[in-house]
DNA sequence: TTAATTCCTACTAAATTACTTGACTTTCTC
DNA sequence: GAGAAAGTCAAGTAATTTAGTAGGAATTAA
């Protein structure tokens, strides 16, 4: 039950550019300078990030990253269901497709559990906005 | 952010055990065929439920297992926490000796995310006993 | 005595994670 | 127009984790 540094990674980046004057772009080299992270690793969650319509890029010299909606719009759950593939705890409360092999047979007496867990999760992430975190940081 | 087979496989083990009638005990054998588990795997899993005081043992010829605590004193939570290793979405919220290195340097903006979550998770987790699971299971 | 069961140790195949490498394209600046 | 600074794309890979398997020793009810 460990977020991935996916998430850790891209939450933290996406902060960042919250936190980056209106219509600015970042670098992901220096999102990822100042974060200690891989530039090509960063690289490759921003990929999944701008075709959920979270980021967008501008290409060429002095180009980058930038959100592509308010900071007051996008939540940490927006973010963390992108890079984590889902915010649900078990495949089956949340997957259409997921055949339980316990289901068939009566014998899941714990579903409603991982339902609440993950019912649970996404409230509480979903509460929490950009700017949110953008306002939590000290100054620099 | 996903829940491994540990911890489903071990929270649908003790709840057969909650339902089981009192002082009468279940062996993993009739556990694990009853769920479609690999009976070594689940044997593996009793031995740390075992050591957190959840479940004792009766060893020989029609033994097995049972809880060791009225069903109504054990939640989710303690089972998850035993046999996913912590609650917590990440290790710097709850592990004293983690040393985030985003930390040293003032770059993480996240961390209050990961608090909430964890508490969140706690929260939900604790309020589910494993008395309110067999009462919620179909009569067979 | 035998069969059923827990206990214990070791091994392993597959999947996932967290990257790295490198070539290509676009665009700003000089 | 050249060069550098970016994003884009496709592979490869080492380490770790997951979900088991395998097999024998110890214990105990019948």
């Amino acid at each position: 039950m460990k977020i991935s540094t996916r998430g850790r990674y891209g939450l933290r980046a996406l902060v960042e550019l919250a936190a980056c004057e209106t219509d600015k772009c970042l670098s992901l080299r220096e999102i990822a300078d100042r974060h200690g992270m891989s530039e090509n690793y960063l690289e490759q969650l921003f990929v999944p990030l701008k075709k959920a319509g979270l980021v967008a890029s501008i290409r060429g010299a002095q180009g980058g990253y930038k959100l592509s909606r308010p900071a007051e719009t996008i939540t940490a759950a927006d973010i963390l269901q992108v890079l984590e593939g889902s915010l649900s705890p078990t495949d089956c409360v949340d997957n259409a497709d997921y055949e339980c092999p316990a289901a068939t047979c009566d014998t899941c007496n714990v579903k409603s559990v991982w339902q609440k867990l993950y019912t649970g999760i996404s409230e509480i992430l979903s509460t929490i906005r950009l700017s949110d975190l953008v306002a939590e940081q000290p100054p620099i």
